[in-house]
DNA sequence: CCTATGACAGACA
DNA sequence: GTGTCTGCCATAG
């Protein structure tokens, strides 16, 4: 399956996603209410499991309420993991990522990388 | 119009 | 914490 007409849903969904800042993770929740429908989380979902094209997208960027990947093993959610990280996202135990420090909130100011994201990052490239 | 399919979220045991 | 259930929404047939 794959997306074949932009609807205003997929092209405000997609502007959303794109507005997250590296270093940062929003929720499909979030980018739903974003989108202009509070409650079209797996609507979200969708647009992302059924795109060929995510070519430009930081999809990786998108988790779960939960706050963890919800990509299956196998099935990206290495790929996910490895981008995050290479972001200074912390990503622990089953994909799991503490949304208090990593969330995009964008009221408060809070643009760019978050600043747990920058000091992991700076001890990353340290080397360790 | 109706049914099926999710990379969801919240509620609850 | 986990497992299950239910509501939700966009989109495809």
């Amino acid at each position: 399956m794959d997306i074949r007409w932009e609807t205003p849903f997929t092209r405000k969904a997609k502007d959303a996603i794109r507005a997250i800042p590296s270093g940062r993770v929003a929720t499909y929740g979030q980018i739903a209410a974003l989108a202009g429908r509070e409650r079209a989380a797996r609507g979200v979902a969708w647009i992302l499991h059924s795109s060929s094209d995510t070519a430009g997208l930081p999809w990786h960027r998108v988790i779960n309420g939960r706050g963890a990947i919800s990509l299956g093993r196998g099935r990206g959610f290495e790929e996910q993991k490895k981008r995050l990280i290479a972001e200074g996202v912390e990503v622990g135990h089953g994909g799991r990522v503490d949304l208090k420090r990593f969330q995009w909130e964008q009221n408060d100011g809070a643009a760019g990388r978050s600043p747990a994201a920058r000091k992991y990052l700076t001890s990353l490239l340290k080397g360790d």
